[in-house]
DNA sequence: CATGAATGAGCATTCATTCAT
DNA sequence: GATGAATGAATGCTCATTCAT
């Protein structure tokens, strides 16, 4: 199902390269940015020739592309044991921002990168904010099955609800480094009483 | 004080030549984004040789910076009329909203250009979020000391809202082509009962 | 007798326009050198618009050799009335000798506009060298026929003495700022031992 | 210790790429000057693609300023043996002329480059004259030790050798293309009586 | 004569990608 | 698999020169 978005490496020194070469772009795309960035650069950080690139990825939009992948899927991996045994599903988002917060002030280049996608490569851009608000937007309405918020909860309001997260994340927690924790509670205030049953 | 941005034109032909290049410019970067697009791309849209372009403009991100803020120019004031005469803040802020995406949506390169700009310009792409989320909580500020909504109001909620108009606008207005009045009735519903007076 | 080298003005204002555009082009070629030199830089330092430039000369090599032809003359104006009145023909050189070494103290762009003109008008060049070492062949030979120097002088004593002089003062005057009169009383001392009659 | 002037190629191939550049660029601004020359002009002389260019040299400047330095090894290694073996130190002078002469007639495109240096590379072209008038007057210093000369020569005397050196060669061997030892013998004759102890 | 906007040929440089070893 | 030299299309920018006012 769907080509390979990089070859699959058969050796364990392989497997090793193709891990550096992956960490290495995660560096020079959140330093740089996409153009700026060159193939040269990701080998040198990774410690490897120029030529064996190639021997993992087919272009530099590539490996940006298995790059926003991998990302999207250790961000999951991150967040969603932290929604596990909240108390109920607003005490779950609340868990869920502050996990992905956190994440963001390990990994800042996230936002670069996803951003950058917006240019690089629209449809894995589109596909990331579209499936989180789709997460988003199935947790409300499970709230709103269990009464904790209204009923006529919407993908708009999935929507508004990830753009607080996103700008939020971005100037306090990228920006001015701030406590995750503290942001998140903040911001589930603001949602819960938006959302409250009528 | 303060270098200019472009070179002023003193005859009324060079007037015309440097709107056209503006012009010019938001639909190449819009189109292409700024790495694609080309000097050449911008002068032949306009209908001007070349060297025209340096005529006004030091380098290709001399006219990008120069272009975001020429936006930022028109959108203040495409929305600050929309604001006037309403009965009260949070109702200023809906039509504020409306006339925002009522603008993004005639102009959808806006939103290409000025993400880009996080990449091209970081100077430019804080100060237009700052100023944005500033002036959105003074008028909190206002709302609050006149008792429309609690009296905690902070920058962080000025963020969050900005971050949803944002993500509104791109979802609903730039992608889907939707009546903003409509989303922005639905946004502004939510702030107001997010910040409701207590 | 030949084309103008440049048009010449009809009124007084335009006489100082161009009297003006001469002694900026001395300077800007002298900073920059011909090719780093601009003809905007010229009418800049000037005060004149730049398409007064093409009102007096046809083209940046033309203003150029113009230039050059200007020094020269210049140079020689300089020269000659430093030559008359010394006591014999060796004691006539040391004196032109020293005058030169002075307008070059003077007027340091000399040398780079004279150096370049190698590269922007080989035929100045070369006329300016043939010009100079045929004027200091043609006084060996009166020297010799008066019995100051032996007989068989050629140009290729001239040359000789010129290339002397042109590395004497490149290194003592133009880079080392020293005075004229002592570099050429030991340049005037080699040549006459070199050249005494035998 | 310095940074290299050149990248350095870690295979036959790419010592053979590099040599084969060198020697276009001697013939390119040789003939055409340095602002005329174009790195594709280099390139297709070398038969080499553009690109390759850039594998060895970082610019149009860091080629020039390698090529002036590779000149001078070059000249200095053909000299230095012609002068060994002469009776005494003015012999060696003549002869060292004569085999500078004789590499400059089969090498005319060092005269423009050399020249060129005082525009593109005032550091190499000072450095260029400043070594070769220390090593004469190194040998006039040996020479006034033996006697030979006499015993107030100073660097003065060294940049007139100089200077003659370079215009005769300029003029009779570059120009007329004639015989460098019968330049060499007059120009000898004249340094050494100019010297001669007293 | 003066002015300054418009023109476009020309070129250095970058870098993703290919390929010989 | 790994290496690094070779390739060449693409494009930002300069500036002498022209020309309308």
């Amino acid at each position: 199902m769907g080509e390979a978005i990089q070859k699959m490496p058969r050796t364990e020194r392989g497997r090793r390269t193709l891990r550096s070469l992956l960490d290495a772009a995660a560096a020079e795309f959140g330093e740089k940015g996409f153009h700026n960035a060159s193939i040269s650069g990701i080998t040198t950080r990774a410690g490897a020739a120029l030529g064996s690139f190639y021997t993992y990825f087919d272009s530099k939009d590539a490996i940006f592309r298995a790059l926003v992948r991998d990302m999207s899927r250790r961000v999951k991996e991150h967040v969603a044991p932290a929604m596990a045994g909240a108390p109920d599903q607003l005490g779950a988002e609340r868990q869920g921002l502050a996990a992905f917060l956190a994440f963001a002030r390990e990994h800042k280049e996230i936002y670069r990168i996803i951003d950058e996608a917006e240019f690089v490569d629209p449809q894995s851009y589109r596909l990331h904010y579209e499936t989180t608000a789709e997460r988003i937007r199935e947790r409300l309405q499970a709230a709103a099955e269990r009464g904790e918020v209204r009923t006529d909860v919407s993908d708009i309001h999935a929507w508004a609800i990830m753009g607080m997260n996103v700008f939020l994340g971005l100037r306090y927690v990228v920006w001015a480094d701030e406590e995750p924790s503290k942001v998140a509670a903040i911001a589930s205030e603001m949602i819960s009483d938006g959302l409250k049953p009528r």
